[in-house]
DNA sequence: ACTCATACTGTAATTATATACAGTATACCA
DNA sequence: TGGTATACTGTATATAATTACAGTATGAGT
């Protein structure tokens, strides 16, 4: 989405917000009308240069004849972390798959849940979790923090500027008691919702 | 869905999956071709038939200004089953909500949780559990039962004409063991996957 | 200085599309 | 037995839409 200008980013969203709420998408005429165009070809010349970067196909002779390139389209499921690398690095995205059904948060990525630490309150091994990485973090939340590149997923119990303690909902875990000053730690998100496969 | 002809479900399937794969709806000239109609007018009549149904609408002098009405549109949530209701009734669907994101299996429903009795394998009070409800029940699996009009999720052990074991998942309960000869009782379907949300 | 990308105006032509009108044939309902 | 719905063919036309060509103007990169 970055090397996008920003009036062709305008246009890419309006093409997409006419997709998502007429059910098709704009002809050149509409597109110019909506920006103020006084001459077709100005959208014809936007639509070209997002086909040029890939964000769109084009199908020549087809009114309306627009799709979206389906890069990126999905939330990422993030599977195994390297280390140093940022979450959602591409390196790290499993798949994609579509937003959470009901989640009342956005949803940044789903994680893959590994082991059996937050099992008593219902998070189990394989279970994706819904992040937001955004959200404020609080005491009592289901946080994904991040401890010298390794990445796990824990109850908030204290938060302070040197200490912080997550806790396991699994008594067979001892709380990590760590000091933000002495490791690499970071905050990656809140666990705001979760999905199952069940086969 | 049902006031439809035969032909006219026809044309209206093909309208969708074009919606779906293109992106976006189809003229009527395409229609005919791949109906093999000889004029496009017969497409203009069955969209008529289609509006006047209430199954889409058709914006005039628009191309391709086709737009599906969003009847009975995404999955059902049931909440509390009315007694002597069929699953599906219109009283028991709390909202309809987007696919389960990962199912393997089709989802028909969700069904909302009641209870802890499923806890140790993390189906917790609350979450919504995606349900098939045509896929073979065998031994082993998730099922949701109804007996003499209560429904409820259990794992199936045991499984024959005259004795049926439904396990909960949590020690606090005992397995409820029946036979189908002597109280209403019916598989309403298998749990395929689960949802959760965290607020 | 030169090219290229961006961001448009203005005009115009071909073709894609919607859609009315006139029919034909079958089936069902009252 | 007449009306109405379904399911088409066949023709025709106004208009919706794509898209090429010719410009103007600005800013970035080389």
């Amino acid at each position: 989405m970055s090397n996008l200008t920003v009036r062709q980013k305008e246009i890419f969203e309006f093409i997409k917000s006419k997709i998502s709420d007429k059910g098709y998408p704009p002809t050149r005429m509409e597109i110019s009308n909506y920006f103020g165009f006084k001459s077709p070809n100005a959208a014809e010349d936007h639509l070209k240069a997002l086909k040029k970067k890939g964000f769109i196909e084009i199908l020549s002779g087809t009114s309306r004849g627009i799709s979206l390139s389906n890069v990126d389209e999905g939330i990422p499921i993030i599977g195994l972390v390297s280390a140093g690398s940022p979450m959602l690095a591409e390196e790290n995205v499993e798949k994609r798959i579509p937003p959470h059904p009901i989640s009342s948060h956005g949803v940044d990525y789903y994680l893959r849940v590994k082991g059996d630490s937050m099992i008593d309150i219902g998070i189990f091994d394989n279970d994706l979790i819904a992040v937001n990485k955004d959200l404020n973090i609080k005491k009592g939340s289901i946080v994904i923090a991040r401890i010298d590149d390794e990445v796990t997923v824990k109850t908030l119990k204290e938060f302070s500027a040197n200490k912080v303690i997550l806790r396991a909902e699994n008594p067979n875990y001892k709380d990590i008691v760590v000091n933000p000053n002495n490791v690499h730690f970071d905050f990656e998100g809140t666990c705001v919702g979760l999905i199952r496969n069940i086969s």
